[in-house]
DNA sequence: GGCAAGTAGTGAGGTTGCCTCAATATGATG
DNA sequence: CATCATATTGAGGCAACCTCACTACTTGCC
């Protein structure tokens, strides 16, 4: 059936198959998400940038400039990761790498002004998509979930 | 998986990093999406299958017998790399291939006796360990929770 | 029946995003 | 100064995908 074969479509490791008829909370919870990051991937794939790429972008917007170090640990990958993420936006011209003044061993990354602009734009369009799910929802529902997923974060 | 490691943590695609900060619905989604997510792989590892290897296996477990095709179909990845996952669960006992009656270009998959079992097994363990993550919110929320998780899956 | 065209599975080889380990450079400390 | 710790990166590996090409088989058509 349906073989696109030619369009990857990226469903990612949270991908719930075609388990539809659940009944559990978590499942059900997992196979919404599911249809969210999708919807966001696709928001995404205009800007060339991977999800690994956002991510960090993302950080480094929320904190500022930092060392390869502190970035690893931000994105909880090994060291030698944020090397190679920094690397691939470096190359893009979305973040500058510069030597660490009071520490010559270290290295600070930067998002650009590119960079900046870019991740507002990924941003809006994808906030917008994702949202966009929700709309469905009246305006108490859309309440109650968010009161809820609080409780649940903590 | 290499889980042997000291702290692969696997936080997946899906995990939104430090963005614990945010306020829309689909950034707070995915930030619960991302630590379920994380807890049932925890849930996982002991019995050294890969999340790929359980969805095929849930695939297979709630339609039976089926081509190697239309594992491929349902797991929405390439015909070949359908073939990777059923080597690596043929390898374990957990699967059985088998040529199809049918059509002699044919192979058919199924669960195994053990395959089955360690399905239940993991589904259970898996499934309490999502589940507890709920338990903080009352009897009412989980209610609302799951109409509106009905809701925005249509 | 005979044969071109299509389909099922897989070998070969590539990509991505992560990993560990070791090397290099620098910093901190007794 | 010697030693040990820390920051980044080169080298190389692995998992889970992918495409392309091949073999074995089936189907459709004359």
């Amino acid at each position: 059936m349906t073989e696109d074969r030619d369009r990857p479509a990226r469903p990612g490791p949270g991908w719930a198959g075609d388990a539809g008829g659940d009944e559990t909370l978590s499942e059900a919870f997992r196979s919404v998400a599911g249809r969210l990051r999708e919807t966001s991937q696709q928001a995404l794939a205009p800007w060339d940038i991977t999800p690994s790429q956002l991510r960090a972008m993302r950080v480094l917007a929320r904190h500022g400039v930092m060392r390869l170090s502190a970035l690893s640990d931000h994105l909880r990958i090994a060291a030698r990761s944020a090397t190679e993420v920094a690397d691939a936006l470096e190359a893009r011209g979305l973040v500058e790498r510069r030597p660490d003044p009071d520490d010559r061993r270290a290295t600070l990354v930067e998002l650009t002004g590119h960079g900046t602009s870019v991740l507002d734009a990924i941003r809006e369009v994808s906030a917008a998509a994702a949202e966009r799910a929700f709309d469905r929802l009246s305006q108490a529902d859309r309440a109650h979930l968010a009161r809820i997923l609080r409780k649940l974060r903590d």
